[in-house]
DNA sequence: TGAAGAATGTGATGTACATCACGTAACGAT
DNA sequence: ATCGTTACGTGATGTACATCACATTCTTCA
């Protein structure tokens, strides 16, 4: 399945359509291929487009004080992903986003989503799913933060994605748990 | 200000919206008062609704294991609440949603919210742009989370909402930061 | 192919926070 | 007014996790 493919199977399976909003919809996205390691967004970065993964991984993290990483989101095909906050109140990046495997992504400018979703209905109501599952995903993290510990968020983060274990290396799904990769490596040693 | 003035106060300064669009859009939302304490949502409701705060302050909150209580969200006036996840998926609440204070809401059902977003795309529009505005606060949680101590979420939390300081019970305040009522007094008469 | 760097494991020790326990003060309903 | 409930403070102790230090294996690429 080629990137227009995947994009619009992603698309058209919430909102229905035609051939010619296809076209025109896909228009506006430009492929882009990166290798493994490269960075696509760096802290103070002018962030001007948000990237839908077609294959390989990508994450997105934030750095505190020149030593700890965060990671924000593992973003697998059909993922989307960019500094949001950078993106919409057009200020300078926070977070980097850079590609754990060689990837193929289609990026759009802010100006580009914006005139499509105005243009065609049924685009800005696709965006507003897009973000709101975000919105869900990014609460229900928010409370296995709070509520549960280390070990459990990392039986649900394999449990949600499988993939990522074979994947990811160590540190950085040690880097999404919020713990560092001792008391990961630590985790499931114990069991 | 009335509420109807509040609501669409808050939607034009997003979208334009004609005077018949306002009375529209406002007539499917249905006023409702709620005294403190009282509950808007409980876990295991069927979830048809979603509220914007006119005046008052709400909460949004999971209780683990019937014994502590993390809190998602304050709703203060011009914010929506509700369970999102449940709303959207049509699964049974698995958060509730109760009352700080005495409160009046304006509440609109799932149907109306994509009722209105199909027939006026400016409404979907609006809606597409608070959830953006939800998610990218919701991800700043989630990397203060993992970056900073209680403390310092304490001081962040207080900089943006001065007002919580003196409306809001600590224990809550200490059940949104995620610690306990014991460590957060610790924290401030420590200093 | 071999050397340098990245990823991983594991022990010793430190620390932020939870838990338990108990006290006092403020509030709300009768 | 008073009694029960909720809010809040504070000490003693426990624990999950961080930090530091060092060893081992796996990758990458000149």
């Amino acid at each position: 399945m080629n990137a227009k493919e995947v994009l619009l199977q992603h698309i058209i399976k919430i909102v229905p359509l035609s051939d010619e909003q296809i076209d025109y919809v896909f228009s506006h996205f430009k492929p882009m291929n990166f290798k493994k390691g490269q960075a696509v967004i760096s802290e103070g970065d002018k962030v001007d487009y948000e990237y839908f993964v077609v294959s390989g991984c990508l994450k997105a993290f934030y750095i505190n004080d020149e030593i700890k990483m965060h990671i924000l989101q593992f973003a697998m095909p059909t993922w989307w992903t960019s500094d949001f906050c950078a993106l919409y109140n057009n200020t300078r990046a926070t977070i980097n986003v850079d590609c754990i495997t060689d990837a193929e992504v289609l990026c759009i400018s802010n100006e580009d989503r914006e005139k499509i979703c105005r243009e065609i209905h049924e685009v800005e109501h696709f965006f507003r799913w897009r973000t709101n599952r975000g919105y869900i995903a990014s609460q229900k993290r928010l409370l296995s933060l709070m509520n549960n510990d280390a070990k459990t968020r990392y039986e649900e983060l394999l449990a949600m994605y499988p993939q990522l274990y074979n994947l990811v290396p160590k540190h950085l799904i040690a880097a999404y748990l919020g713990v560092t990769r001792e008391t990961l490596s630590r985790l499931y040693s114990a069991h």
